[in-house]
DNA sequence: GACAAACAGATTGTCGACAATCTAACAAGC
DNA sequence: GCTTGTTAGATTGTCGACAATCTGTTTGTC
């Protein structure tokens, strides 16, 4: 008998599309942070009942971009400056034990998909998709962890990314400038094909400072301003 | 004008009384590992119907202590070996990242609080009270998280919490002996107290393979078994 | 007897309607 | 004018019923 794989088909429940659709939308900064959810009009938008739009809302509330308050509405989660350094600092300690579980496993296929995964950055870069660009950096950053063969520590990254990805996309959104079209991913690729363990773990913490600092600008250009809705 | 804090009135829906259930339900054991959650049978004995029962256990399922599959029904989730190590190591990591962040915030509050919490531990060993026990003693190991000033920290200790609350207590119904009596805390306690922060996080390390050992043991009967429902 | 199709029962997923609660505008009393 | 009570509208929380899907059994065919 040929010996085949098959990966599990799709979850083919409204509630998981929806999750995914709202997910997105707010990753994405097209829904803005503060901004209630209105079950009655996203659920006419997408010809779907509220129950199953609630249970999506539940799961976003629980993965931590979306918060409710009963009887008052459920939003999309305020961004301050204290949650991007909180996420960062947290992401730092993340990253060096991710290296150091990841260092002894890695194998060709760890650095085929190194490759393939550092040149869809590219890609997204050349094609000026700020959107993409995001979501394929931290994809490659998050090959550590896929490899890492720790299922919590894998849960927590991808719960810490959201939050990333949507801190990143707002800063992207707000300064409307064009993305450096140089690559800095070259060397974090560079270090982990290499031999020196420490010196990965360093120059993690170091890239990850690097954008860190526009981050943390835009973070404060928000504290100034008053929370509206 | 007497100033006074009020704290936030409690949530008063029934899905968050659902959760509160549940989640405690599984964390003591009372619901096995891979046990099917029937909805329309938990719903009728709480006297519910089955939309806030469903929220709820979307909410646990985004927890990690629930699992779901579409069509087929949510199941409390297994537990293996492998998940207990990686849970620890996650643990120890974290443990040092929360000792650094708190130690130069530690006050008199903070001590006070170790204190109460400590004290709180000795209550329930004494009143034999296995489940509390473990309940405390996590409340005692957590305050250096929710001093860290951290809350994506706090989150993320918190979901890694529940897990090890329901290995501890699952580890607790199999062997089905009485508690040990000794103080296994006092070192901990004394340690944060002190001036050598180095050491507390040595100690943080050990402390926790002690247990973990036992827990391991445990885990490693569970293997042997095949799975059941 | 082995196999596949059809069926029945149970369970999950989704829907539309109703109840509970909140918010804001307005009126009443001091 | 300021506070308090009332009301109307909108929104969230909950319910009971129906649709879709799965699982195990039975039936029919060879």
């Amino acid at each position: 008998m040929a010996k085949l794989d098959f990966s599990p088909i799709a979850d083919t429940t409204r509630r998981a599309e929806i999750v995914a659709l709202l997910r997105r939308a707010t990753l994405t900064g097209q829904l803005e942070p503060g901004q209630k959810l209105n079950e009655l009009r996203i659920s006419e938008q997408m010809r779907v009942s509220r129950a199953p739009l609630r249970e999506a809302m539940r799961e976003l509330v629980q993965e931590g971009i979306l918060t409710s308050i009963p009887y008052a509405g459920t939003f999309v989660i305020e961004v301050t400056a204290k949650d991007i350094i909180d996420a960062y600092s947290l992401n730092k300690v993340l990253d060096e034990f991710a290296i150091e579980q990841t260092w002894p496993q890695r194998d060709q296929r760890f650095f085929n998909e190194l490759d393939r995964r550092h040149e869809a950055v590219k890609q997204a870069t050349r094609a000026m998709d700020t959107t993409r660009q995001i979501e394929t950096a931290l994809q490659l950053h998050g090959l550590i962890y896929e490899w890492a063969d720790n299922s919590v520590l894998l849960e927590t990254w991808q719960r810490l990314t959201s939050r990333l990805q949507m801190y990143f996309a707002l800063h992207q959104r707000a300064r409307n400038e064009p993305v450096p079209a140089e690559d800095v991913h070259e060397t974090y690729v560079a270090l982990m094909k290499g031999s020196d363990m420490g010196a990965a773990q360093r120059h993690a913490r170091e890239h990850i400072d690097l954008d860190f600092e526009e981050l943390l600008a835009y973070a404060r250009s928000l504290e100034k301003r008053t929370s509206k809705n």
